[in-house]
Order: C-alpha cells, then sequence, then structure tokens
DNA sequence: GTACTTGTTGAACG
DNA sequence: TCGTTCAACAAGTA
C-alpha cells in the first residue's frame, strides 16, 4: 500500500519523466476515479458525464510543470497557459464555467492513491510491455491498457500515463490554483514528517495532544502526523522499541525520542529503497521497491525476529492489525 | 461462502 | 465543540 515513502518514489519518477510534456488527450474509463472542485471525495461518489467530459476537456492541450506531493497525496502541477491553447469553449459547454472561475486559468490535479491506485508510465517503445500490477511472482501479467486501467493520460510524445486500481478507492481531482487553499484534504492533514519543522517538540506537543490513543493510532492518524500507515507505524515503533499498544500517556520521554528519531530514520530508509512491495505497491515502470527486504515486522507475523528470534505477533485493535516484536518491544 | 485486508471520511457516541 | 470509535467503500486472497 502506497504510504509517504511509496508515494515519494512515484512523485520523484513521474516528475522525471513528466516535466515539460503536454497532455494531447485523457481518456477516463472508469467516472468515478475524477473528481472536480475543492469538495471531499466521497466513497460512495457517483460522478456524471459532463463532469468527466469537463475533466477530460480542462487537462487536454495542458503542459505538466511539476508533480510534487503533500502527505499521500501528488500534486500535479500544469504551467499557465496564453489564451491561444486554451481549448475553445462554447457558451454552451460545461467547462467554461470552471474556466471563468480559474482566474488565471490555471489547474491543479491532486491524485490519491488509497489503497491500490497505481501509475504506470511507458515511453511509445514500451506500450507493449507487460507488467504485474499485483507484486506476487505469480500473479498474472497484464498488458497497459488492463482491466483495472481507469484513467489514460497520451502525451504530444505518444507516450501514455495509465491509472490503475483494483480497489477504486483513489481518485484524480482537479481543482484551480485559486481553489487550492479551499481544498478540505489538503488543509487538514498534520505536519510532513521529513521536513525540517517537524522537530521533536512539534512531536512532543502532539503526544501531548492526545494522551489517550494509542500510539500506533496517533501515528497513522493523517489530521496530527501525514503519510504514515500500517507498514512504516509498524516498522518505526519496532525501530524505536515501543509496543504498538501503548497508551501515548504511558510513554515516558526518552521513549518519544526514539519514536521521532524512529520516524525521520524509517521513512528515509523507504524513500531509498524506493517503497515496500511488500503490499501492492509497484513503481511507475511496474518494477518492485526494495523496502520489503528491510521490514522487522510488517508481513512478518510468525517469523522469527531479525533481532532477537523471538516470534513476531499480530495484534489487532481499532480495526487494524499491527505486527510487533514481543520480546524487543516494550 | 466467510473472514480479512487497506486509507480516509463521516456518522454516532460520550 | 472535541475526542474517540466504528462502519463504509471494492475486490482480491486465504
Amino acid at each position: 500500500m502506497p504510504e509517504l515513502p511509496e508515494v515519494e518514489t512515484v512523485v520523484r519518477e513521474l516528475n522525471k519523466k513528466l516535466k515539460g510534456k503536454t497532455i494531447k488527450q485523457v481518456e477516463v474509463r472508469l467516472a468515478k476515479i475524477t473528481a472536480i472542485g475543492p469538495g471531499a471525495v466521497s466513497p460512495k461518489r457517483q460522478v456524471e458525464s459532463s463532469k468527466v467530459k469537463k475533466f477530460v476537456k480542462l487537462l487536454a492541450g495542458k503542459r505538466i510543470e511539476s508533480v510534487k506531493r503533500r502527505a499521500k497525496l501528488l500534486i500535479f502541477d500544469f504551467a499557465r497557459q496564453s489564451n491561444r491553447n486554451t481549448p475553445n469553449l462554447t457558451r454552451s459547454d460545461p467547462g467554461r464555467i470552471i474556466l471563468s472561475q480559474m482566474g488565471e486559468g490555471n489547474i491543479v490535479v491532486l491524485a490519491h492513491l488509497k489503497m491500490t491506485g497505481q501509475f504506470i508510465y511507458f515511453k511509445k517503445s514500451e506500450l507493449e510491455k507487460r507488467i504485474r500490477i499485483i507484486n506476487k511472482a505469480t500473479a498474472p501479467t497484464h498488458s497497459m491498457p488492463g482491466r483495472y486501467t481507469h484513467v489514460i493520460f497520451t502525451f504530444n510524445d505518444a507516450s501514455k500515463l495509465f491509472y490503475n486500481d483494483v480497489r477504486q478507492f483513489g481518485y484524480l481531482k482537479l481543482v484551480s490554483d485559486y481553489e487550492l487553499p479551499h481544498v478540505k484534504d489538503l488543509k487538514e492533514y498534520g505536519p510532513e514528517p521529513l521536513s525540517p519543522q517537524f522537530t521533536f517538540e512539534v512531536f512532543k506537543s502532539i503526544l501531548k495532544r492526545r494522551p489517550n490513543l494509542k500510539i500506533k493510532q496517533l501515528l497513522t492518524e493523517p489530521k496530527l502526523i501525514a503519510g504514515i500507515g500500517n507498514i512504516y507505524s509498524d516498522e518505526i515503533l519496532f525501530h524505536a522499541k515501543v509496543l504498538p499498544t501503548r497508551k501515548v500517556l504511558s510513554i515516558k520521554n526518552y521513549e518519544s525520542r526514539r519514536i521521532f528519531k524512529a520516524i525521520k530514520k524509517v521513512l528515509k530508509k523507504g524513500i531509498e529503497a524506493k517503497g515496500s512491495s511488500v503490499g501492492d505497491f509497484i513503481r511507475t515502470d511496474g518494477s518492485w521497491g526494495e523496502m520489503g527486504k528491510y521490514h522487522y515486522v510488517y508481513m512478518r507475523s510468525g517469523k522469527s525476529c531479525k533481532n532477537c528470534g523471538a516470534i513476531i505477533k499480530n495484534a489487532k485493535f481499532n480495526g487494524r492489525t499491527g505486527s510487533y516484536c514481543p520480546k524487543c518491544q516494550h
């Protein structure tokens, strides 16, 4: 599952590959994957075809300036455009309303991969390639677009970007940069754990605010800290030698310092390893991340601890599973 | 067929 | 209002 290091991996790869490319055509094969405007995307969403048409029309002809990240959201920035390149819209065109609201006419696409979303990029010469979209050696290979490809971007050099999503929880949301400050999900994320602004003092104040949460819940709560999910919270707590079930209240100062250090260390390691492919994550060329090799606990339940040899255990709380070493973590 | 998985949100609780 | 818990979403695997 993509968490901060996986999304950062995708962002870095896409930024390299897509910068400066102009979108020639967008094909939406599943309407609910797309969204327009700053509002929240609900799981039960239904997207009318007029909105999909708007989405497609507004993106055609746009040049990608950069790809960035906030929490687990990818942010596609498009170059400011002269009127000459703006699609020709008639008065009755639904896209006209949105464009007129956009001030300078600049748009941004926010993409959330949720559990199984993936971006795959193929150059023209690679379009025949087959990849495993689930990272198991035994999984079937698919050519792109596949059964789970929901949106296809074609660029002016005939290269293509495919958005795949087996469980269809992810979304591509188009907003104007004027609306960007009002996007609810963007505003409500906690601090970026790898930013210099995320200091030990900041972390301590978060702990103080939520004394009754279990530490694993606190780490995975996006409104408190951005970008940490099940994989990295398990790994962070292993490295900090703290049990996931511990109440925040009970955590000593030296333990919170260990957790803080582990947050930075483990997330950086994840980015270095190009993500963990122990879940369903694959890179933009279809290859796997290497972080799984460095897991001590996640998905290692029943195996022996790499540190002490004890059997790694699973615990379930608040509807989510967590793994830990009963001997190394206290 | 059943249980289980995941990130995030929104409803429902005290 | 705030903190907290829990169901919901989809579809694949065990």
